[in-house]
DNA sequence: ACCTGAACACCGTTCAAGT
DNA sequence: ACCTGAACACCGTTCAAGT
């Protein structure tokens, strides 16, 4: 069993599947300008169907953000994997941070979802988050075995990292510190020298 | 004037300071307990007063939070000004950063508050903010000044790194990065070695 | 000056009835 | 297999009436 947890599907029929679509459309637009606190009953209604359908296609809040976010994990964890082995391993993990950071922040509200699910089993949102703990974990692990990076980071660390910034970013605002700069800070913050990879060598790790 | 909105004011009469002072500390168990969205009808219920009589002595849910946490913000605030000129610069500042992280993380939430009312003013919280990068810019300062701090951190930096890893903290789990160890990277990172500050001193900065 | 609680508006969620 | 919308529960917020 891949996951314990059923998430939203798309519909076989015609009609389901249109529904399914629409709503689906109408709660990216919602999250977009209000978060994921949207209301459902306004996202049903522009969608233009009842309530109780959309409850039918997506049993819970969770499981709406998470069909809305779905294809952009993915694809973000999918673009990762493709170019694990083309760049420097260290540019290669930025670049990903920086990717991750975004499509985190995405929608107002979304990084607090993905941080509960993040350790929560049997949460729609779990998966994704596993997904991203394993791409992000193996880009980190090639830049530390090249010594581009602090040995004592783990793939745990990085996600609090991410979705901290994510957090920055989101609440983002012109006059504030900067959620880009924090990004940087970060970046930085994990990379080391060569000369501290030597004594890590030295030291046998 | 101090400040142009009208934060909660504890009354003058003994019945209304009694309700005042009870709705407060249902409250703060709430708030602790279920965060800041916990539901104001049971505060006030719990307080033993009708729903009108928490409105009438605190506005918003906001103006709730902001009585909840004043004296716990205040007296950061004060006790770093007390030190300010005790301690090393960068141990105060480092001292200052984990007391304030721990601060803004008291109820899940908060922090969310903060950092949407740190930049506008005309809400219950900015004061409060606005204290803290007051406090947070002054002893930045004096520990760039010891050139013990990257030079080119700000205020607003300060507080988005705060803010920051105060919202990690609230979402930690045992299985999670751990937001103290992301409190020990951000106070390593702001920090700089005695070469860099020498450079920043050749360079005239 | 302060308290009360009914009244209104709104939202989430379920479910019996329909096609 | 899927859709509908009424029904229920709950909460936030206001305000006329009271002391």
């Amino acid at each position: 069993m891949p996951s314990a947890v059923p998430l939203a599907q798309r519909p076989k029929r015609a009609d389901g599947r249109r529904n399914y679509d629409g709503i689906l459309q109408a709660a990216r637009a919602a999250f977009e300008s209000q978060g994921t606190e949207a209301s459902l009953e306004d996202i049903a209604r522009s969608a233009g169907v009842a309530i109780g359908t959309l409850y039918g296609h997506f049993a819970t809040r969770e499981a709406l953000i998470e069909a809305a976010v779905r294809e952009g994990l993915e694809s973000l964890c999918a673009s990762a994997a493709a170019q694990e082995n083309s760049a420097e391993p260290d540019v290669a993990l930025a670049a990903w941070f920086r990717q991750a950071v975004i499509h985190c922040s995405i929608y107002r509200g979304l990084v607090g979802f993905l941080a509960s699910s993040s350790y929560h089993e049997g949460t729609p949102l779990h998966h994704s988050c596993v997904k991203m703990h394993d791409t992000g974990g193996r880009l980190l692990e090639r830049a530390q075995r090249a010594g581009l990076v602090r040995a004592d980071l783990t793939p745990e660390h990085l996600f609090t990292m991410l979705t901290s910034a994510a957090w920055a970013r989101e609440n983002d605002t012109p006059r504030s510190g900067g959620s880009e700069w924090l990004v940087d800070l970060l970046i930085e913050a994990m990379s080391q020298s060569a000369d501290e990879a030597q004594l890590d060598g030295v030291r046998g790790t």
